[in-house]
DNA sequence: TGGGGTTAT
DNA sequence: ATAACCC
């Protein structure tokens, strides 16, 4: 038994209907002969398996943690464990354990609605995402030991790249080990495994990789989560959702149409979305078959060319995109919502208390930002998504005190938001908000070097040379830079 | 609908 | 600065 683990715990039968769904057989493309393949397994190791870098074909994970905030709460609090739970933030249930979903609470519920369905509903506050976004973050270091190109999305999901590490290990692997070479989880569709495709074979060796990762969630932070493996970010997302509680699923690239088609709207596809989707639905596009089959051209047209083209590549299965190392966090903001605002006075304590707890975390993280952004939702019956913001850049001298605990940078911050906060709203008119946000961004790592300088021609994102693929800073330029 | 995030235009 | 996307 080689590197396989599975804590298949919750087992129980608390599967949902994406598993049910999922076991229905579909028809497996040309599943299993390899035309292409070499024979059999040969003694002289497996160098004829690997054609030196020639191979485009990705493995990548998607990792999925299963209800994320209600199990950072029930960690917090064991009592918690087995009871139904939602996490709670003003009137809705934003997320619940399973207990709660099977008593049929749902994602985003109203807690009214919510209390009703399951009256014995333990509820938890979850407005202060601190720890959560600890949590997170232990996550998303924990996979970069693994490997360095790790992607998040959102608090709960991570993407790696697993194709150089499924590499290394198949040059380690003996020829007679390869017959051995087992899947750990689900085979997507049930489909048949043939150890003579050596795409197959990497994608097993990113199964077993990923069963390692979730032990390891499991083993050093106590969170269980879903898994996904493919050749690229899109099929691995679809597919990490098919077995859902902490279980595990490979895709091997003949299902990959069975995968997409099994989608009932285009909306489902990760990278379409509201507005996209209601666009495709006024061109008659509902179903993915109909946008792999609707005119280039026409889509082209009515989208522009970008968004034409990459989503009908996505409707195929096909993603290039790759997975992007997202290292530390671009911006810190924190907000707040609310059933009115009306004055400014009131904006301001709103805006004080979100700008203290912003700077603390930014004192924490050590880099500087210096770019602050106000932003506002005014109340209105429709549009109720839309949202104004000004920004500008924080004055340097604030930016050097920034880490110095003592020296009262408050007020000061706070007298510019306010301006940025008088030339949205006109305070000598009567104003209705619901929605208050403050956005530290533009961090920057060092005081950056005076061009110039032997510093500056030193630093590889000011030199004029720098075309390194790391990306140790990056410093994002705008419109609104400081200098 | 919350309280976050990202990239593209 | 906004709009789209993601969770």
């Amino acid at each position: 038994e080689p590197l396989g683990v599975e804590p298949e715990e919750e087992a129980g039968g608390d599967e949902e209907e994406d598993t049910a769904q999922a076991m229905e057989r579909a028809e497996a493309g040309e599943a299993g002969g390899s035309p292409g393949a070499p024979g059999p397994e040969e003694p002289g190791g497996l160098a004829w398996l690997v054609p030196e870098g020639s191979s485009s074909s990705r493995v990548i994970v998607h990792v999925d943690l299963d209800c994320f905030y209600a199990q950072v709460e029930m960690i917090s609090n064991p009592e918690l464990k087995g009871k139904p739970l939602g996490v709670q933030q003003k009137y809705l249930v934003v997320t619940c354990n399973y207990e709660a979903r099977k008593l049929g609470v749902k994602k985003l519920m109203n807690v009214r609605d919510a209390k009703e369905k399951c009256p014995q509903l333990v509820l938890v506050n979850g407005e202060d995402l601190t720890r959560y976004r600890e949590m997170s973050y232990k996550v998303t270091e924990l996979l970069e030991e693994f490997s360095p190109v790790v992607e998040r999305l959102g608090f709960d999901e991570n993407f790696v790249d697993l194709t150089e590490m499924v590499e290394r290990r198949l040059q380690q692997l003996q020829s007679d080990e390869l017959s051995a070479l087992t899947v750990s989880g689900h085979v997507y569709n049930n489909q048949y495994i043939n150890l003579h495709d050596i795409v197959h074979i990497r994608l097993l060796v990113g199964s077993q990789i990923a069963a390692e990762m979730r032990e390891a969630m499991y083993n050093q932070l106590g969170l269980t989560g879903c898994a996904g493996v493919a050749s690229n970010k899109l099929l691995a997302k679809l597919v990490s959702g098919v077995f859902k509680p902490n279980q595990q699923t490979v895709l091997l690239p003949e299902t990959s149409q069975v995968l997409i088609q099994n989608l009932s709207h285009v909306r489902e596809m990760p990278g379409i979305g509201y507005k996209t989707a209601k666009r495709l639905e006024a061109l008659g596009i509902s179903s993915v078959h109909d946008l792999q089959t609707f005119s280039p051209k026409i889509l082209e047209k009515e989208l522009g060319i970008s968004v034409a083209q990459r989503i009908q590549k996505l409707s195929f299965g096909e993603d290039n995109s790759p997975v992007t190392p997202s290292g530390p966090p671009q911006s810190f903001s924190e907000e707040d919502s609310f059933k009115k605002c009306s004055s400014e006075v009131e904006a301001k304590n709103k805006i004080e208390e979100l700008l203290a707890s912003l700077l603390n975390r930014v004192c924490q993280d050590g880099r500087k930002p210096h770019t602050i952004r106000l932003v506002i939702r005014r109340y209105s019956s429709e549009n109720h998504c839309s949202r104004e913001s000004r920004q500008c850049p924080i004055p340097s001298h604030l930016i050097q005190k920034l880490g110095t605990g003592n020296c009262d940078v408050m007020t000061p911050m706070v007298d510019i938001l306010m301006k940025l906060f008088r030339n949205m709203v006109n305070v000598k008119m009567p104003f209705h908000l619901t929605l208050l946000s403050v956005c530290l961004c533009n961090l920057k790592t060092l005081n950056t070097p005076k061009k110039g300088t032997i510093d500056y021609y030193l630093t590889p994102s000011l030199s004029t040379t720098s075309r390194s693929g790391k990306r140790s800073f990056k410093m994002k330029d705008s419109h609104t830079e400081d200098f």
